[in-house]
DNA sequence: GATGAATGAGAATTCATTCAT
DNA sequence: TATGAATGAATTCTCATTCAT
């Protein structure tokens, strides 16, 4: 009975979190109403606070819920390779893909990002977040190194580069994909990341 | 007379336009008000709303004007040197100048970039300028290539995806600094680059 | 079957009615919620709600019994003497030993006043039952007039007079007791009524 | 020119606290609304708020306003009389006046009482003025002892009985005036009074 | 009997914008 | 030019009440 109810609740819960995320994707962080949220719901006002007590209690829970998925796209897609080469191909296409599947994914997060010098709680959820995603390349990197793939380079200070570069590509090419061709970019980026990892003399 | 007219006009609007910078650097783009600029500038509600019609207005004067800043900050930095590798480790350290310089800007960079997909005129704005700061890059690149310094790359998708790089670094470097050591992940991001421009075979 | 059913039911009406004075002793009429209530009564909003149709309804025999409390207690305590000036003395006592006994009781009983201008339903029970303890008061000045304890006086307004003097010293202790000694004021209204009853010559 | 718009920003504060007035006497302190006031001061709501930051704001204002007419009533009544005994009939009327004049006052007055225990501004307000009533009410019974008019009593306590006195009879009157004539039960309330303070043997 | 999900009617506030001075 | 009083639309949040389970 009792799971029953969960159940039912989370169900809500995501379904009111979803109606948000389109919501904001539309109309933008700044100027969307619980009531919309309501509406894409099918909820009625005092239904969607219901479920979550306060309109930041919203925000806070879904963007931790976005960094998911794409925590969970990076993890699923590298996991399929053996070779760290591979793997850390695939951690880069899985933001472009995600970026292609979900158009509105990283316009959400940019408007998350805004709120973080503002918001502490927002701080908190992005800053673990960034670090697990940051953590994830790094791992892979050390792991190219242990195998005599890669050369021996500082990992963490790549993957933050690594990273930035990737999600800015993604970013910018939501934001006007006529700017350029994602798919090359992405190319671009990789051949760059290995030209680094896979040359001989390091440079610095 | 007009002319007299026209220069106090012009410096009163860059006073809003300060106020505006440091206002939003402190509330964030979407807790400020008019009345903050307003106070900020030691002017009055009405008087601000007399330079600029509404607060779109100055919000889009404002980004113009923001993107100028790192635009020349990037100009002048490279014109110093004369290889094309000394410019390009010039534009990259432009970026990082920038935000140790004027901790905010990102932030309120970020905050616009939030309002491309809602907001026409930002996104005009964002994309003539972006391009604008890519150009530069690829600029040098193409010297670069010319010159015989750097591999012939497909300089655009290469600046992009280092524009990209630098970008995203100082921003989330300013969001929350104890991530990383800026300085580092600047060098990395160089080595980077480079390896790639001026390596012998390229993997992609 | 019926008897159990009505037994029951009597009983979870005063848990609710206990529950609510609580619960308005503690936020005050204004801003507590049903749901305050059900917590307080280990009980759901509906269940609430099952017992008294709307929350008016809690709050008007809320009151009722309030006023009972009073009555009851002026009763039981003037009933213990025989000489009209010790049962008023009694009476005198009981207010401010309910005040001791129950510090919300009059907080409560003032946020009902403020209803009386709005509500005739407060208004009813109020006027119905401070009459009662009013009569009671003046029955006992009758008892000593007649006994040829008292001076023959209009024992109605006297009863007004008295009644009112000891309600506002034991509601304005309540509110704050640092303001004076309940007790010496008690004494000295005391010795007031019983100097104006007993006294020889009128003066007004 | 400041003074001018001081004077006319006095002018409307006053106005929009009158009307607040009125719309707590019509609707009690529960169920007024800020538009209440508005509609009743013929500004908008934003109006209202222009000149009081909260709702809140508005009630703590009224609230020192409405005890500093029963204040000023007092002095200026008691003011008229040399003899203690006149001089304290005075303020006992004053009291009355004040009700008859004024009927939502003490309406008003126990809807902030209600507030006290909830509200600490309110506490503040009506213990500082609760105590300056009494003050003056001790004072005039301080002046006829020294004149040898009244006996030497506990002047404090005698105030803070005298005062509960007569204004619970000025409340109840205002709260059901066909419970009784508030001219006896003054002129009742009185003669206990003076049978207290100009008799020959004290009984406390 | 009892629950608590859902509704929807307000309420207080905030603020861009207008406009008389 | 400049002020700031006034407006009123918009928004978040609260809660009594209803009702399916």
């Amino acid at each position: 009975m009792t799971t029953r109810n969960a159940e039912k609740e989370e169900k809500r819960r995501l379904q009111i979190l979803q109606a948000a995320y389109d919501v904001i994707a539309q109309k933008g962080y700044n100027s969307f109403t619980i009531e919309d949220i309501a509406n894409k719901a099918g909820l009625s006002k005092g239904g969607v606070l219901h479920y979550f007590k306060t309109k930041e209690d919203i925000l806070v829970y879904l963007l931790e819920q976005m960094y998911r998925v794409i925590e969970e796209t990076i993890k699923k897609r590298s996991q399929k390779y053996r070779s760290a080469e591979k793997k850390l191909k695939a951690i880069l296409i899985a933001f472009i893909v995600t970026a292609k599947g979900q158009p509105a994914l990283y316009t959400v997060l940019v408007d998350f990002w805004a709120q973080i010098p503002v918001n502490p709680r927002v701080q908190n959820i992005h800053a673990k977040i960034y670090r697990i995603i940051c953590d994830e390349v790094r791992t892979t990197i050390d792991s190219g190194i242990r195998d005599g793939e890669f050369q021996p380079v500082d990992s963490q200070n790549v993957a933050y580069a690594v990273v930035g570069m990737i999600m800015n590509a993604a970013i910018q090419w939501t934001f006007h994909r006529e700017l350029y061709n994602i798919d090359h970019v992405t190319k671009m980026s990789m051949s760059m990341v290995m030209a680094y990892l896979k040359k001989r003399g390091t440079s610095a």
